[in-house]
DNA sequence: CCGGGAAGTCAACACTTGTTGACAACTGCC
DNA sequence: GGCAGTTGTCAACAAGTGTTGACTTCCCGG
């Protein structure tokens, strides 16, 4: 076990770990070189260029584990997502803000606003059903990234010391009134 | 009436458009000058830097009107000035986009960080108010840029093509569940 | 031992960035 | 007309960007 880390491996991390935070364009190839000790002249070696190395990041998203919850479990399994990773990396970056830290980049905002609306908007509209169920699932995750955006990026006092309970109540919260939403 | 505009406002009225919409690490002062028809070199001359005309687009945001509705028109109004521009400003840049677009940059994020404590966050708790007021007033500001982020940003379908009337009313319902939010 | 391929290092490239200073053109006042 | 002050133009700079190619170093099978 814990066989030795490959220099290709340390720079995966290492751009996850930077691209999911800062977004594509404020990292340069250099600094994720650095974080991982190695030389910058290999992320275009080993993954062609600085876009292959972002995009080798995105290739081992897992599904959102919310589509796969029972309905009753639904509104748990969102809020608990977002406070915690759901995917098996180890460090605070996490799927969610890497979208959140990525929408806005000129090179790869097409990108992530692809995945958000295939990987998230659309199958949860599926899983809701019922009137206005594209709606409804855009709300949620309206609800969803609201909550993490006020929390994570503009880091309001009033929630970015609440605990891990505090933080999915709220969510909860807001998570089941829009889903109860009918004009 | 209609006086000649200065080659200073142009500059500031296409960094607002620019920087208010992509970000300010993602512009280049030659980007602003090429789109105001003006030389690069005039913003340093005129501004300083291009930090200080960053800033200079910061100057001129007014208040909130939300903070001045009367209690039982603030939702409305809340929802009101999501989707059209509260400043006087004509384009389709408004503060909201600015805050958004901003938030994650590496120079300018926690400036636009205090922004939204200081006069969002701060006096919408204090005008709502009761228990849990600071919470609650995160949680309503989280509704507003969570639809915010989901139709402008990730430009989900389904919210995309709605009309005014429509995301108004889906930000209604979300930020009254925020307000009546005690746990 | 030895040759080949992988792994890593380093310098250089073309390009973009913000900023500066020298220079030209124009305006209004004496 | 002559002159000062503003306004605009242009070239250049230092720094940082992604990428490439030549080079050395290491390891492993023959």
């Amino acid at each position: 076990m814990n066989q030795p880390i490959s220099t290709q491996e340390k720079l995966l991390s290492a751009a996850r770990n930077l691209f999911w935070t800062r977004g594509y364009s404020n990292v340069s190839v250099r600094d994720i070189a650095k974080d991982a000790g190695a030389d910058a002249a290999l992320v275009s070696r080993y993954f062609g260029s600085k876009q292959g190395l972002f995009e080798a990041t995105l290739s081992e998203i897992p599904p959102w584990p919310a589509l796969n919850a029972a309905p009753g479990d639904l509104l748990d399994a969102a809020a608990a997502s977002f406070s915690r990773p759901f995917d098996p990396c180890a460090d605070q970056a996490n799927p969610f803000t890497m979208l959140m830290a990525n929408v806005n980049d000129p090179e790869m905002g097409q990108t992530v606003r692809e995945m958000v609306q295939r990987h998230l908007a659309d199958p949860l509209a599926e899983k809701l059903g019922g009137p206005k169920a594209d709606t409804r699932a855009a709300m949620l995750l309206g609800a969803l990234f609201g909550m993490a955006l006020m929390r994570k990026h503009f880091q309001l006092e009033a929630l970015a010391s609440g605990s891990v309970n505090e933080i999915e109540a709220q969510i909860r919260h807001l998570a089941q009134a829009a889903m109860r939403f009918a004009e």
